[in-house]
DNA sequence: GCCAACGTTGGC
DNA sequence: GCCAACGTTGGC
């Protein structure tokens, strides 16, 4: 599904080709029972995490002074890898576990009453719709692919922390556009909807996934995915090209035109409503 | 296939 | 904790 590394390895291992992806491989999928198992445990021991780290909000108090070096450290880190949460976090930390706290409010809504509402945030997420092998599969993922599924679709094989981050603060019911990358025509093809919040990425766990993470550990998830669902596809593709005409203008505040290989990016409101209305255009004006 | 931009790793 | 070397993304 969406992009991920090159190894040219492309052992020609068996593999029920879309196992990734034609999975919706969410805690329904009870068939793996390895890795279903693995994903229970794994769930608890994040509910655990959950739990310290709810405590950890609660006790801020005793709490900033026990770890505060530790936060310092961390916001030091997410401030030079400016994506979040960077480099030396892994297993080892806890706090990588970490759940989703309030991510910043959004935008607009932050100003509106009850504060547990935040507003409504929009994505941009990509995926390769054309043929790539890797690990002996296909990880090609098109909005056509999308719109032939019958069940929502567990985003899987995201390994990059910034793009996790975005992942673990999307809200359901979201909007997401379709980004197709790493082919003839790059851009955005369409929409989707966020069906299911974060949840752990099982297939970081399996040697024979083309996204495997041996680093990763069920007892200490790293990688998470969405579900999603198809919602919409444009009558035309809005190309990157085309986009990037609005870099400076409309669409400055685009992080897809600003870090192009986050692959999992958030798009503010404003140019979220200006691309659909690129996408709309009659043919003629474009 | 090339390569710029950026992320990650590991030595010190 | 810095930073050089290495790896990956993804447009072209």
């Amino acid at each position: 599904m969406p992009p991920r590394k090159r190894s040219q390895a492309d052992d020609p291992g068996p593999a029920k080709k879309r196992a990734t992806r034609s999975g919706t491989r969410s805690e329904t999928t009870s068939a793996k029972s390895g890795a279903c198992v693995a994903e229970a445990k794994a769930t608890e021991v994040s509910k655990e995490a959950e739990e310290e780290a709810k405590e950890a909000v609660q006790g801020s108090k005793n709490e900033a002074q026990t770890k505060s070096k530790k936060q310092a450290k961390q916001a030091k880190r997410a401030t030079q890898a400016k994506l979040g949460e960077p480099t030396t976090e892994h297993a080892k930390d806890p706090e990588d576990a970490k759940p989703l706290k309030q991510p910043k409010l959004a935008t607009s809504a932050t100003t509106t009453q009850e504060a547990p509402t935040p507003g409504r945030r929009f994505w941009l997420m990509k995926a390769e719709p054309e043929t790539r092998i890797e690990k002996g599969k296909d990880v090609k993922f098109s909005i056509d692919d999308l719109a032939s599924r019958t069940e929502p679709e567990g985003w899987d094989g995201i390994r990059n922390y910034g793009a996790r981050n975005n992942l673990r603060s999307m809200k359901e019911g979201e909007l997401a556009f379709f980004y197709h990358s790493n082919c003839k025509f790059p851009g955005i093809v369409g929409i989707m909807a966020i069906v299911k919040e974060a949840s752990i990425d099982t297939t970081a766990f399996d040697p024979k996934e083309p996204y495997y993470d041996p680093k990763s550990d069920p007892l200490n998830p790293k990688w998470y995915l969405v579900h999603v669902k198809f919602v919409e596809k444009f009558n035309r593709t809005v190309g990157l090209h085309e986009l990037k005409k609005y870099a400076g203008k409309e669409l400055a505040d685009m992080p897809l035109l600003k870090q192009g290989r986050l692959s999992v990016s958030e798009v503010p409101e404003g140019c979220w409503d200006f691309v659909i209305g690129l996408a709309k255009k009659p043919a003629e004006e474009i």
